[in-house]
RNA sequence: GCCCACGUGGCUCAGGGGUAGAGCACUUCCUUGGUAAGGAAGGGGUCAUCGGUUCAAAUCCGAUCGUGGGCUCCA
């Protein structure tokens, strides 16, 4: 805390220290700094958290203005973005209400209306041009932050009869600052921050409109959302919807389906079918986790799909996941399909008396799990009924949480990095509100995973309040190709379990003790890992994932012997090779090889015949010339044992 | 689960109150061709399912199932 009469000390990104006097804003120092800063400056940051230009500091940190080149203004331009959609929305419409917009919500923004009907892609035209009019009319016309009281904000509100705006007021907590954003005649509780000038929303486009629930309750009426995107500009906006393009190009329900990877039936919903190809890569997948369990010392072990209902009560997963739960009944006695392994891992655990000098023990489990999904929430192989974790637990001592999630974070990581995915993004969540188990308990395990992240030396962000109910627990997030974040693994530490099935061990004392449970699984879900693999690659796979690594090509039928003579030389080489020896012509077979996206396409006709070697076409289109089947297949099984991402 | 949309041959999609179309794929034949589609012929669908309206339904209406998008939730 600062006193009133001290300076606040800000750091700027080059490590100097600006003194400035408490109450100064983001854009005086902004404007100290340099007066061209000042004037292109779209936001501010203190300490990692966005603030808006007009804000009063009241504290020192590590302090930074962005401006329009900086990707971070994007959130600014969106945010005030949704400000000039909702005065374009009441200009045309002025019958609306407004509720709404919402930040941190990637590239898109959003704004929720009360109006009678759903907007029609006719409607959602005439609003953007309205937004552009609105923009290109406003010349230098700036964002003002005004500061009012709750009273003053309600009567303004009510006056405008924006009921719903006044609802919101009610919702903020006692105490906390309520400002006002007004540009032109448009002004909107909001606690910002926005931009400067309107002008700084260089690009906008509106995406969609939909329905959703008030503050997203079922109970609540329905409201009208519209969702757009904005850049600084037009050419950030081209590029973000060229993306966007990207993305849709490499669905993975679309490649599945050409690539005959996997396909789903009416006839099991959300249960995804893999195909021979699907379920080789699939299976390289489960070999490199495989690999990783017997180095980091896990036993892998397989246990039942169908368990008593008994086993479920003890769990709690009867009491608090029955409505996921799939059940059968066999001669009056129920059962249910397993939607988690911990606790047959909990029933081998307690086979037998285990010793201090047992622990850690660390089981994996590539059980089928099944979870009945609600309808309208399963999607692809992202989220599904039927699917595989890459699970384990590890039984251990309070004392070896540290060093066993010291040993899980670097597991993950270089599981992560065999695909590509270098930098995690790493989240720590804490006691939710709703928890079992005492506030010291909860400390010590907290701190445990704090310090083994911190021994790791990575770095991570505090979600407080978002752990499971049972314990604290550490996630793990990865970027893609194009930008779009996934969470994957996930390790969560668990004094519950242990509880409920009375597991013990023996501690040098000789008495009983109990042991703490980690749940942690890497890729999540070996499902929805693939569906992110697919997107991540867009299907073309590094060597050592493609089902088929090369195809073999002759350029006619004469040469059909020869094919396959190296189709089979090749497979004895341990490489996965099939012929293409329809009646085509050359250029019709590169081109299916090419959309089926194969590594390698091997041509050859007499000179090849004669010379005993193969034309190797690589599926980037380069041409590596004629090369000996010895030369080839030396390449390959080199690539592909490095599971090099080259081909 | 809720809101909206959609469901036509293996795939992508057109059509639309009088019992079905295209391209690709598939089969056969011709062609034996050197790095992203050679030519011809042919087979294949009771238009998701069930019910209703109608002289007549793939087309209109309803329900169900499935899929997609959104909400909520989550691996």
């Amino acid at each position: 805390m600062t006193t009133a009469t001290e300076l606040l000390r800000l750091t700027l990104p080059d490590g100097s220290v600006r003194e400035v006097a408490p109450g100064s804003t983001a854009l005086d120092v902004a404007l100290a700094i340099g007066p061209r800063l000042g004037r292109d400056a779209v936001g501010a940051e203190l300490d990692g958290r966005r603030i808006d230009l007009r804000e009063p500091l009241s504290e020192s940190g590590a302090f930074r203005v962005f401006t329009a080149k900086n990707p971070e203004a994007g959130e600014f331009i969106r945010h005030s973005a949704e400000h000039l959609l909702a005065d374009a929305v009441k200009r045309l419409f002025p019958e609306v209400e407004i509720d709404a917009g919402r930040k941190d919500h990637g590239e898109k923004f959003q704004y929720d209306f009360r109006f009678p009907r759903a907007f029609a892609p006719e409607d959602l035209e005439r609003i953007e041009e309205e937004m552009r009019r609105i923009l290109a009319a406003s010349g230098d016309l700036a964002f003002e932050r005004i500061e009012i009281s709750r009273e003053a904000a309600a009567r303004l509100f009510a006056e405008m009869g924006e009921r719903l705006k006044v609802e919101r007021l009610k919702d903020i907590p006692e105490g906390e600052r309520i400002t006002l954003y007004r540009h032109g005649a448009f002004t909107d509780l909001c606690r910002g921050p926005h931009v400067q000038r309107l002008s700084q929303i260089g690009a906008v486009k509106l995406l969609e409109a939909g329905s959703v629930y008030w503050k997203g309750d079922e109970k609540n009426e329905r409201l009208q959302r519209i969702y757009g995107t904005a850049f600084a500009s037009q050419a950030e906006l081209d590029r973000h919807l060229e993306q966007a393009e990207q993305a849709r190009a490499r669905d993975h329900r679309r490649l599945g389906t050409e690539l005959d990877l996997f396909s789903f039936s009416p006839l099991a919903p959300a249960m995804p079918f893999f195909h021979p190809k699907g379920t080789f890569v699939y299976n390289q997948l489960v070999g490199c986790v495989r690999e990783l369990y017997s180095r980091y010392g896990y036993g892998e072990v397989l246990t039942p799909q169908i368990l008593d209902l008994e086993l479920w009560k003890t769990s709690g997963h009867y009491a608090n996941y029955n409505d996921a739960m799939f059940f059968v009944e066999v001669d009056e006695r129920e059962f249910a399909v397993k939607p988690m392994n911990c606790p047959t891992h909990c029933l081998i655990y307690a086979t037998r008396t285990r010793s201090y000098r047992d622990l850690p023990i660390r089981y994996a489990d590539f059980g089928r799990l099944h979870r009945y999904e609600r309808s309208g929430v399963t999607s692809g192989l992202m989220r599904v009924r039927s699917f595989c974790q890459d699970d384990g637990h590890v039984f251990c001592t309070e004392e070896q949480i540290e060093s066993e999630v010291l040993a899980l974070a670097r597991m993950i990581l270089e599981l992560y990095a065999t695909f590509g995915f270098e930098d995690a993004e790493i989240e720590l969540s804490t006691r939710p509100a709703k928890s079992i188990g005492s506030a010291e308990l909860w400390q010590r395990a907290e701190a445990a995973l704090g310090a083994a992240l911190d021994k790791a030396g990575l770095a991570y962000r505090t979600n407080p309040g978002d752990g499971a109910f049972y314990g604290p627990k550490i996630d793990f997030h990865v970027r893609d190709a194009i930008g779009r974040s996934w969470q994957l693994g996930t390790v969560q530490l668990d004094y519950q379990m242990p509880e409920r099935f009375e597991l013990a061990y023996v501690g040098a004392d000789g008495a009983e003790h109990r042991p703490v449970m980690i749940h942690r699984a890497m890729f999540g879900s070996l499902e929805r890992f693939l569906g992110i693999l697919i997107e991540q690659t867009a299907g073309a796979f590094p060597l050592w994932l493609a089902p088929v690594q090369a195809v073999v090509l002759p350029i006619s039928e004469k040469f059909s012997a020869y094919a396959e003579e190296v189709r089979a030389a090749l497979v004895a080489s341990g490489v996965r090779v099939e012929v293409d020896d329809r009646n085509e012509k050359l250029g019709y077979k590169i081109r299916e090889a090419q959309l089926q996206k194969v590594p390698y396409m091997l041509v050859l006709g007499a000179r090849e015949q004669d010379e005993r070697t193969v034309s190797v076409r690589r599926r980037s289109g380069a041409d590596l010339g004629a090369v000996s089947l010895e030369a080839f297949v030396a390449r390959v099984r080199e690539l592909a044992a490095a599971r090099s991402r080259e081909i």
